[in-house]
DNA sequence: ATGGCAGGCACAAACGATTGTGCAAGCCTG
DNA sequence: CAGGCTTGCACAATCGTTTGTGCCTGCCAT
C-alpha cells in the first residue's frame, strides 16, 4: 500500500505524454481540451492500474484548497466534545476532507494558537468550540480566509454562525420539574460564568422560576468552572446554607459529579434529603445510585449539523452569515427528584 | 490574525534581496552562505513585523516532511480512545505537529481507507488503535515510508512498536480478587474474540484460575463485541446457566454497562446475588449502585507513551523496531465484590 | 600586473500539481 | 492552392519553499 503513489510525470513518461494532458484527462477536464479519447483512456487505465492520487500538497499549493476542516475542542477527552468529534470526522470522511484536530485544553491562549496553526495550514473550513469567554481572537475570523462554525458556545455579537444547544430550554424544562415537584429552594451549581451555555441555562433557571412567581435568590447560586472540582466546592457550600436547597440543579456533567460526590459526603441521601438534576446526559446515568434525571443535549446533532453547515458553505465558498442553530434538549426523568413534602415547603416559604 | 501571511518572495523584493537570501537568513543558514550579519538582521526584522511563517504545504512538498502526524481511532466517542486523542494532541503541540484524527468507525475497512488518506497526506509518523483481527493491511506499514506506533493493541507476528496495557497483568489481578473473595464460578463477559486484548484477558483470567487450582469452563465465556449491547447479551446468557456464576468479569467498560442492565433486569443485586468486576476505569464507577471494582487502565500513559515513541522515531527518522511497551494496570476496589459463602462454595464445587 | 581566495549574494532547479495559451498537422472550402 | 478551421496535444508559468552551485567584487600576495 502507498509506496510513493507515482506523479503525473511518471504517468506521462511512461505513456509519452505530457502532464498537462495526464492532469486533464484524469481530472475530466478531458473533452473540454479536446484530449483524444484514446489517449484518455490510456492514462485513466495506467493511472488506475498504479493506484494513482495527486499529491494533496501540491494540488493545495496550486489550488489554494487543502480538503481539509479543522477542529479545535476545549478537551477531547470530554464525552461530550468527543461525541462532536465522532460526528465531525464521519461527517468530513462522507465529503472526501480530512480533519485536522486541536485541543485547547480550556485556555484561550492555546485556542489562539491552534486557529493560527489551522488556518496557516490553510484548511478549507473550521469546526470551533470556543473555550470562554474571550472573543476578540474571533473578530478577524468572521471576514477571515475560510468559513468558520462555533459549536456549543456562541457570542451574540459576533457575527459567526453557531449550533448550541437549547439551552435556555432544556434549563427550564428541568427546573420547571423541579418546581412541579414542589420545589422552591433550588441551588444551582453553574460553570463558567461569561459563557453563553452558562448564562443561558441560567436564563432557563430563572425564567422557570419566575413563571411560577418564585424569587430568584442569588445566593443559591454557586461555582464557577464546568470541572468537577467547582461543582464539587458549589455543592458543598450550597449544601451549608440554611435552610438547605432541596434540590440542586448541576448545569454540567462534571459538575454534576462533583456535586455526587459532596452529596454523598454530607451523608445525604438523593432523592430523599435532596433532589438533584443534571445538564448533560450520559450512559451511566441509568445506574448511579439513584439514576440521575438529566437534560440531555442531542451531541450527534450539534457535530452533524455543525459539519453540514460547514460543508455546505465549503462548497458555497460562502462565508459567514451569521445564521444560529438551535437545536433542542430532551429532559430524562429518571429517579433522583422527589416531591417535596408539605411541611418542608412551608419551612422554606417562612424565612 | 492570519490574513494571508506575507510570502518569502514579498519580503524578498520589498528588501531588494533574493528569496534564496531570505529563506536562508530565517532558517539559520545564513552563516554557512555567508549572508552578512547586517541582511540577516534587516530580513529577521520585517519577518517577524509582517508575521512571517512558511507556508507549509510548500515546505512539505519540498521538505517531504509536513510537521504532522496521524491518529487512528476505532471510535473517538468512547471514553478511553478520547483520552489516548487527547494526550496525543497535546504532545504534538509540543513538539509543534498538528494531528490529522481519523475515526475508523471499528470498521476495517474504513481503517485502511484512513491510512491510505494519512499516508496520501505525507504524515511524518501514524498512530493507529487498530480495530481488531485483521492485520494484512498493516504489514506494508512495516516497511513503509514513516514510523508508526500501534496503541492498545497490538499483533504478535507484526514487527511494529506497540504500547499495551498489561491487560494480563490486569486480569489476573481482577479474577485473583474474586478468587480471594471465595468466588470459583466467575463468568466471563469477553470482547471480540480475536484482539490481542480480549487474548490477553482471557489469559489473565485462565493464569489466575490455574494458580488457585480451578477448572476453567468454557462454558463460562461468553460474548462477542467490546459493544454494550454484547456485554448485556453475554450477562443475560451467563445468569441463566445453572448453577449461576457468582461472580462476572466484564473485559470492558461498555460491556460492563450491558452487565449492569443485564444484572438490574433479572432482578439480581450487586454483589448481594452477584460479585461484578469491570475492565477500564471511569469516573462514575464511585457513583454507581454500588459503586463498581475496576481495572483502571492508564489511558493517559498509553497515549503519552505512544505520541513519545513516535516522536523520538520522527526525530531519529528510524523506523520501526518492533519494541513493545506495556503499561501497567491498577485494581480499584470499590464494593462490588463480596465474600461468597461457606454454603454457596460447596453448592458450587459438588456438580 | 596577475592569480588566488574569500565574502556576499543570486540563479535556477527541484517538489507535484493546475491551467491559459500556443502550435503543428490535417482537413475542408472557395 | 491559399486560407481557415478543427483536432490534439505541449509549453511554460504558477503556487511557496529549499538548496546546490555559480558569479561577481574586492583584497591580498607574488
Amino acid at each position: 500500500m502507498r509506496n510513493a503513489s507515482p506523479t503525473l510525470k511518471a504517468i506521462a513518461a511512461h505513456l509519452g505524454v505530457s502532464v498537462t494532458t495526464v492532469s486533464r484527462s484524469l481530472s475530466g477536464q478531458g473533452a473540454r481540451y479536446r484530449i483524444s479519447e484514446k489517449t484518455q483512456g490510456a492514462v485513466r487505465r495506467l493511472a488506475r492500474r498504479l493506484d494513482f492520487s495527486p499529491n494533496p500538497l501540491a494540488r493545495g499549493l496550486r489550488l489554494k484548497k487543502t480538503a481539509t476542516v479543522g477542529l479545535i475542542i476545549p478537551d477531547v477527552s470530554n464525552p461530550f466534545f468527543a461525541r462532536i468529534a465522532h460526528c465531525v470526522t464521519i461527517a468530513a470522511r462522507d465529503h472526501h476532507h480530512s480533519v485536522l484536530l486541536a485541543d485547547s485544553q480550556e485556555q484561550t491562549r492555546l485556542e489562539i494558537d491552534s486557529i493560527d496553526a489551522l488556518l496557516r495550514r490553510q484548511v478549507d473550513g473550521l469546526i470551533l468550540c470556543p473555550v470562554g469567554i474571550a472573543d476578540a481572537h474571533l473578530r478577524s475570523l468572521v471576514r477571515g480566509p475560510v468559513p468558520v462554525i462555533l459549536v456549543d458556545r456562541h457570542f451574540p455579537r459576533l457575527a459567526l454562525p453557531s449550533v448550541t444547544s437549547d439551552n435556555v430550554g432544556g434549563a427550564r424544562a428541568a427546573t420547571s420539574h423541579l418546581l412541579a415537584a414542589g420545589h422552591r429552594r433550588i441551588g444551582v451549581l453553574q460553570g463558567l460564568p461569561e459563557t453563553s451555555t452558562n448564562r443561558d441555562r441560567l436564563t432557563g433557571y430563572r425564567s422557570a422560576l419566575a413563571g411560577r412567581g418564585v424569587r430568584t435568590d442569588p445566593r443559591l447560586v454557586a461555582g464557577d468552572t464546568f470541572l468537577e472540582d467547582s461543582g464539587y466546592r458549589a455543592a458543598r457550600r450550597l449544601l451549608r446554607t440554611r435552610p438547605r436547597p432541596t434540590a440542586l440543579f448541576a448545569l454540567g456533567n462534571l459538575i454534576a459529579l462533583g456535586a455526587l460526590r459532596a452529596i454523598a459526603e454530607a451523608g445525604l441521601r438523593i432523592p430523599g434529603d435532596i433532589s438533584l438534576v443534571a445538564f448533560d446526559d450520559h450512559p451511566y446515568a441509568d445506574h448511579l445510585a439513584p439514576p440521575v434525571t438529566t437534560v440531555a443535549q442531542d451531541a450527534d446533532a450539534l457535530g452533524r449539523i455543525a459539519a453540514g453547515a460547514l460543508f455546505s458553505r465549503v462548497r458555497a465558498q460562502s462565508l459567514n452569515s451569521s445564521q444560529r442553530h438551535v437545536v433542542p434538549t430532551r429532559l430524562v426523568s429518571r429517579g433522583s427528584v422527589q416531591p417535596v413534602s408539605r411541611a418542608s415547603i412551608q419551612q422554606q416559604e417562612k424565612p
